[in-house]
This record gives structure tokens, sequence and C-alpha cells, in this order.
RNA sequence: GCACCCGUGGUGAAAUGGAUAUCACGACGGUCUUCGGAACCGUUAUUGGGGGUUCGAAUCCCUCCGGGUGCACCA
């Protein structure tokens, strides 16, 4: 969902003429992180570096490690020296397989983007900005940051109440999520100086943010004045929670493999790149078509769809139109403009485009482009049922080829800011 | 308990405060010698309850009911 939403808005931007930069904030350190680290050095006895071969592998380790620190008290003191030596970047034993497991992750991570048609330009780490949160919270306790129990915290005014106080760094000296975010913002801004940094989270995290922006306000008014928070739902998967502590969750991949599953069904005799084409699309779109914010299910059985509102569907008008134009040949010269005939429906809607867009990216809202696109091919469709649109007799034929070029050209550049590319044949 | 989000046909969704609330799925009935049937046409059914603001409310305010999420050392 991340993926889909955030590389839909990066798009949008991008369009609207913004320099674009997408960067990741990779999860690479954190106790949990510890507790698989903790697991992978027990199977390994003879002490040499862990060489990771499969990535579930490395989320089961996560899993048991999880269960093994809840269940087991006497491995709590080893865990966290696992933790401190992670977080010091001290060489040890830990440390490097910590490295080998983080370079395999990564290439996993990189790949499954890549293959979902997005790029990220930069990497902030949550172990580099955990380093420099700790840095800023240190520097701002007691002003903005008080000591309590032994952690640091903050504490926001009382008038404040839909704030949350929230620890930043815990009686271990270790910081949490909430410092690190705030070394994300140091090193963000540092990096590439934007004029507007999007946060790109589930809304679990609303509440976070808000302690967060409110903290890091009265450091640097220009990091909360520059940032926006957009925030989706969460994808439950057949009525069940993912959570990749507990296990037992699909990953990206295994859902794309389903989806791509009932499009081999569907269609054999296409090349494996425009399965994954049309696969990628019935994902993203069933993705993008709600407003951002609400939670989905999705159960393959049910809720993946190829016909009706779907990405496909949208596929299909293009490559539909597109085959038409090819038929068509070289296309005939305009028109004159005296010819009296009927705006079409589909004229109409196309006359749309620009504002949808402009709508889009103004509300950093793909939706409303999702639902034009759907408005048009429809439009489109119901038009070339009743239109021969070949059909040398017919003196509006040039008009109705130069609608469906029309047609074909806003849905891949629809499809384009959504993420999802137009295949050639389907 | 406090805070935030949400509630639209049987199901999943859409609707800068504006006309008769729009699509899809499902169900039922049609199109089928056609430039691509992942299509087209038709029938079916909807704003949680109650107040208020407004010329006008799915949308804003209050309240009740129902669901979700977050509230100190996880991320």
């Amino acid at each position: 969902m991340n993926n889909a939403i955030g590389e839909s808005i990066t798009r949008l931007a991008k369009f609207s003429g913004a320099e674009v930069t997408a960067i990741s904030f990779p999860s690479d350190i954190s106790l949990g992180v510890a507790k698989a680290i903790f697991v992978i050095l027990e199977k390994q006895i003879d002490g040499h570096v862990f060489e990771p071969k499969d990535i579930v592998l490395l989320g089961d380790a996560y899993v048991e490690g999880t269960k093994h620190y809840d269940e087991d008290e006497s491995i709590h003191a080893r865990v966290k020296e696992i933790a401190d030596n992670l977080y010091a970047e001290k060489d040890s034993l830990e440390f490097r397989a910590f490295v080998a497991c983080k370079e395999f992750n990564m290439g996993y991570f990189e790949n499954i983007v890549e293959r979902l048609g997005s790029q990220f330009v930069g990497y902030i780490y949550e172990s580099e900005a955990g380093i420099v949160g700790k840095k800023i919270v240190e520097e701002n306790t007691p002003s903005i940051f008080t000591e309590s129990e032994g952690a640091i915290v903050y504490i926001p005014e009382e008038e404040k109440k839909y704030i949350n106080t929230a620890v930043f760094i815990n009686s271990q000296g270790n910081p949490t999520y909430e410092a690190k975010d705030l070394g994300l913002l140091d090193l963000k801004f540092e990096k590439y100086n934007p004029d507007l940094s999007i946060f790109i989270t589930d809304h679990q995290q609303v509440s976070h943010f808000k302690v967060v922006l409110d903290a890091a306000e009265k450091i640097h008014k220009d990091w909360v004045e520059k940032s926006v928070h957009r925030t989706h739902g969460r994808m439950t998967f057949k009525g069940q929670k993912m959570s990749s502590r507990l296990g037992g969750v699909p990953l990206a991949e295994d859902l794309l493999n389903a989806v791509l599953d009932d499009v081999k069904e569907k269609s054999a005799d296409l090349d494996d790149a425009t399965k994954d084409k049309v696969a990628i699309a019935a994902l993203k779109f069933s993705i993008l078509r709600a407003q951002a914010g609400k939670n989905i299910d999705f159960d393959p059985e049910t809720s993946l769809s190829f016909e009706g509102d779907s990405g496909p569907y949208l596929q299909y008008a293009g490559v539909r139109a597109n085959s038409v134009l090819e038929k068509a040949g070289v296309l005939p010269k305009a028109e004159s403009k005296n010819t009296k005939r009927e705006i079409s429906d589909v004229e109409k809607l196309l006359v749309h485009f620009p504002e949808v867009v402009e709508n889009s990216i103004n509300s950093w809202a793909p939706h409303y482009l999702t639902t034009y696109l759907l408005e048009l091919a429809q439009s489109f469709n119901s038009w070339y049922a009743h239109t021969k649109i070949i059909d040398e007799t017919n003196p509006n034929m040039p008009y109705n080829l130069a609608i469906t070029k029309s047609v074909a050209q806003v849905i891949k550049n629809g499809l384009e800011l959504l993420g999802i590319s137009l295949p050639e044949r389907m």
C-alpha cells in the first residue's frame, strides 16, 4: 500500500513540475532486529558470519525472536547486549551478522520495488537516524525534553491534550522511534533541503507524528512548516491483521504472485512481462481506487477483479484503442472545423483530464484520477460498442479516430501517473 | 477513561456544501456472423438514529449508536 500510494504521489508531484526525491526509511535497527539476530546467532554456533540465503529465513527469525524473547526472560540480557552493540555499530559477531542480513534484505527490497515500478533515489536508515536523533534529543535536554524514570521523554503543553507524552530515548540510552524520526527530519533536510517533505505512512502513526512534529517545531520551525503527513489505511489479509513481528503474513511478493496466478489462468498466451503488468495493475488499482486512509481487506478470492472497476479494465480499454489505431494505419488529416456533429460524451470527458490531474495533485489524492480514468474507459467502451470507427464511408471517421487516439493517450498518461503501465497487448 | 479516524444498495467503493446520490461486484434478463467479449445494453437495491446551521447537507456543528486506531521506554 505504501508503495502504491507513495509512487503515485511521487509521480503526480513530478508531473506538476516539482523536482522530486523519493527516499525510503528502512527499518534496519530495533530491539526486534536484535531479537532476530539472537536467533540467527544461536543457530550458527561455530561462529562464522551468517549468510542469509532466503528472505523467508529472516522473516522467521524475526518472528521466532519475538516469541522467544516474550517466553524466556533469561535471554533478555543477551538480547540487550546485542541491541547495544548494533546501535553502537561496535564490531562484533552480531554486528557482522547484522550487516550481512541488512545487505541481503535491501537487495531483496530493491528487487521487489523495481518490479513494482518504483525507484528510491536514497535511503536514510533508522540506524543513522537513530544516532542523529539521539544527539538532537540530548542537546535539547532539559530545555525541550525531560528526564523521567531514567528515560528522556517529551511532555507537550497541557492545553495540547491530543498530543501524547512519548519516550524519545529509553532508559537503556537507545533512541526510540520518536527520536529516529527526529533524526530523519534532520538528515532529510540537511541532505536534500526540500521545499516540501511528504511523509507517507499508515494511519496508525498519526499520533506518533503529532508528538514528533510538536517537539520538532521547537527545534527547527522550518521542518514542521515544510512537512506534510499523508496517511493510508492498513491492509488486512482475509480479515487477519498483518504484522511481520507475529508472522504468518504474506509478503508483497506473495500477494503479487497470488494475483499473477489468476492472470495466468485467464490468459496463458501472454508473455511473462505482460502478465506481470496486468497483475500489478490489478493490485495497485485496488489500492488506489479508494480514498487513502481506509483499510482494505485483501482476499485473493474476492477482492481482485479483472472486470468492471479494475486496473485491467483500464488497460484493456487502452490496449483496444491502440489496436484500432494500428489497424487504421496513418491517421487521416483532421476534418474541417465546419462539420456538423454532436459532441460525444467521450470528448466531453477528455477535456477534463488536466483539471482532474490538478485536483489530484492539490490534495495528494490519486483516487480522483482513478475514478476519472474509469469513467473515461467506460464511456469509451460504450461508445466503441456503438460506433464503427474504421469506416471509410463515414465522414466522421477522422473525428472518431482522433477521439480514439486521445483516449489512448489519456489512459496511458493517467495510468503512468498511478504507477501502472499499459501493455502493448493483453 | 482520554484523543483521533470511519459509518453510503446484499458486498466493495465515488461524490470543491449544489440539479434526479455515481460506479463496480452480485443476482436476473439481453447483445454474440463486430475495428479485440478482460466488452456492451437493461432490471434490481443505498446516505446508522435524532437534533441543529443553511436557500440547499452523504458532506459542517451537537448528541446517541456501531466499528477502527493510538495513548511511556516496540516500530
